[in-house]
DNA sequence: ATTATATGACACCATTCGGTGTCGTGTCAA
DNA sequence: TTGACACGACACCGAATGGTGTCATATAAT
């Protein structure tokens, strides 16, 4: 039930800034056809395509086909994983530790 | 003040595999020259090192010389951008959504 | 029936990426 | 002083990346 057939690695489906974008777009709209999505760009239909299979890959979106059109929509649970993974490192930037740090490299001048 | 002169993107920086293993080899021992961070490895230094440069341009990562080694540290607040941004599909992903999700995909079908 | 639309699939291309090996230099140790 | 060590800076290479254009096909509209 609700497979995660990850082919693809998160980390690397988010590192795009057009792949992020997508991801923003759908989430504030539902659902979306390709051809919308590709008005929302300066680059071709084709390779926006590649970026939402991409997303795909990393099971980020849903897609199904409705007519002519193939409608894209948001599956933002697999972002979980960053979140837990960033989780871990954010007590290396607490106040605390920031004052630390700045010691640090006031010892080190 | 704590200037980020972020060359690099910071989704781009924790793409990749290695230097997410880098990055926590520097959160558990605080400063580590090349030499013992490539032993961790099995690639050559060369290509260590140029993971940690790209590090370094993401603000990830800070270095200093000690004699004829170079150490580096965790500097861990750029990944505050990265918490910020998954936060807010973090929404999207509540066992509620999943449950409307549920409902979506079986009236589709 | 014809035409316009939306898409997938594919070939193609320049650039970036992630690795290698080598050379030169500064530093530490014997 | 000699030799081992740690490193930066390169040149180099194959594969992946992010884009393009084109062609064929299914669907919708006229």
């Amino acid at each position: 039930m609700s497979e995660n057939n990850q082919l693809r690695d998160v980390y690397d489906a988010i590192a795009d800034p057009t792949r992020r974008r997508l991801i923003r777009l759908l989430a504030e709209a539902e659902e979306v056809p390709l051809h919308e999505l590709t008005a929302q760009f300066q680059m071709g239909r084709t390779a926006v395509s590649k970026h939402l299979t991409i997303l795909k890959e990393a099971g980020l979106v849903l897609d199904r086909k409705v007519g002519r059109e193939t409608r894209f929509r948001l599956n933002a649970s697999p972002l979980r994983e960053i979140q837990d993974w960033v989780a871990f490192y954010s007590k290396f930037w607490s106040t605390n530790m920031m004052r630390l740090n700045q010691l640090l490299e006031e010892e080190e001048e």
